[in-house]
DNA sequence: AAAAGATAATCTGTGAGACAGATTGTCTGT
DNA sequence: ACAGACAATCTGTCTCACAGATTATCTTTT
């Protein structure tokens, strides 16, 4: 049984389910788009992250890009290995290591980005031109929004209120 | 280093990033929501789509879902075992057993239902009303025109192609 | 100045989960 | 009747995230 739209019936409200798809339609076009890029998906985050220079050391940026901090050991080894980017010591504090790009990261990035905006542009064709944009400003704030109450944790509370009260 | 919105710097029109967050708010909240639903927020889909009866047997449901078969195995199982839903065995065909909802199953599936819906409501909070509707639909359309165009494997295709001419 | 506590990066071990492959029972076509 | 396909299940394996301990360093306390 199926909707008009041609989804499985009832899905088409169920919020989580549509993102779930097209997040995931997202991702698996990325990952074939990155799939020679040494840490994939995450390897590009840490670059580009490391090419803005967000991160003061390796915890700092886990926590802003949102990995486990031993997952970003194997993740930087992978990409110092591949010639992208170079774990500096910080001058002012010996344990900690600030993460650099290096030329050859930029161009690598750079060209991964190219790549991306294709995979962007394809997954966001169902849509009119301006809609994208304003699909595009809608989840910027619904993702500012979050970060700004504390993430998830607080997400927890909020719904642990809205059960008890029916 | 961050934008105006609190994002983190280059993050702000990365596509992939900003629906990971979105989505994995929504995932978060949601797995609290389904904490002690049998096979979270898995359990609960299977249960929605043995209510709408949108599927021949176990295959056949694993594969709109998105699961992998095994999987739905012991998904079934403890739904089985919780009483929400039974395996019945199909008349027309002996292999397949078709997997419907009890009377319980459609209780519960009816209260995690209401209490999904405060966290849709939480998670679209940052956008007005009219806004989530419109952002909703747009989410529809990008489903219905990603599982239209058969799905993941033709995505890769067109990243290949992609990337081939530069 | 020495001691105690906190923090950054790393290493190790473990547990959960996803998936491939084999197995059994059943259907379909020849 | 036989071969091949298919549904459900079981088993084994492999990956990966995360907790906990470790080392080096910084900060604060006394």
């Amino acid at each position: 049984m199926k909707t008009e739209h041609g989804l499985p019936a009832g899905f088409d409200t169920n919020l989580g389910w549509l993102m779930g798809q097209v997040f995931h339609a997202h991702l698996t076009a990325a990952q074939h788009a990155l799939a020679d890029f040494p840490g994939s998906q995450r390897g590009y985050m840490v670059v580009h992250a490391a090419v803005n220079g967000c991160a003061r050391n390796q915890i700092d940026m886990a926590n802003q890009l949102g990995l486990d901090r031993t997952v970003m050991v194997y993740l930087v080894d992978q990409l110092v290995a591949a010639g992208l980017v170079e774990r500096m010591p910080d001058p002012n504090d010996r344990r900690s290591r600030v993460i650099v790009a290096t030329d050859a990261g930029r161009a690598r990035l750079a060209e991964a980005a190219r790549v991306l905006g294709l995979v962007e542009e394809h997954v966001l064709r169902a849509l009119d031109p301006d809609e994208r944009g304003r699909f595009r400003d809608m989840l910027r704030r619904l993702a500012a929004h979050h970060l700004a109450n504390g993430g998830n944790e607080h997400d927890a509370c909020v719904v642990a209120e809205a059960v008890a009260d029916k």
